[in-house]
DNA sequence: ATTATATATTAGCATTTTATAATATTATAA
DNA sequence: TTATAATATTATAAAATGCTAATATATAAT
């Protein structure tokens, strides 16, 4: 069906930011484009890693590139990407609101 | 850094919405709550399987559940889950409106 | 008590994802 | 034209995830 479809590319566009580097590229991204030799001075990983972070986060459409000689810069492709985000900030809010569930998000 | 913590909290909370059948889970239960055997009609996998599905999200906070009988009932444990599946749809459909993605998506 | 129904748990295997290390490519500079 | 800088690609091994099958648990019905 159809809508199997949409639920595939949902499941994969999730998967996507399922990363805590790629959530890290993202929030980068937020304020500009920037050079993957940016980037990588707030990532902690190696260069070779962080390509294929920005290949992955490409390939779904979730950010975009462009050449500058040498450089590479990488921009967010949807304005609407950095809404999901915030969404899922604003639930882990709410949960952590629950007093309840604070320990078991800090294991 | 405490914002690492944020950080690996959204990446794990997008981790678990990184599954279509976790997708369908979270639609099945948008109108309102379900038992497991009604959610399973609607997912074509192993009731076992659906369990551990069911499990993960309960385990992440974002579905919650009270027996009645000898059934189990689930709901989505806070509305704003919802907006950060719209919002991924969101996307998803403005990258369907540039049409060269189209072919990157079904293929 | 026994059986049936609804759901959960566990173990084991297959698949997928991730990181590292090594190498390749591309553009610039000397 | 050789070297350097920026980025990408590939192979591989380790870790995480997901599925199936089998079993367990809890409640209800006979």
């Amino acid at each position: 069906m159809a809508e199997d479809i949409v639920v595939k590319l949902t499941a994969d566009f999730f998967k996507t930011l399922a990363h805590p580097a790629r959530i890290k590229i993202i929030r980068s991204l937020e304020k500009g484009e920037r050079c993957v030799c940016e980037i990588i001075e707030e990532l902690d990983i190696e260069q070779s890693n962080l390509s294929q972070h920005l290949s992955v986060m490409k390939k779904q459409g979730l950010i975009d590139s462009r050449k500058d000689g040498q450089k590479v810069i990488y921009r967010i492709a949807y304005p609407s990407v950095l809404a999901v985000v915030g969404a899922a900030e604003k639930t882990l809010g709410e949960q952590i609101g629950d007093s309840q569930s604070i320990l078991k998000f800090l294991k």
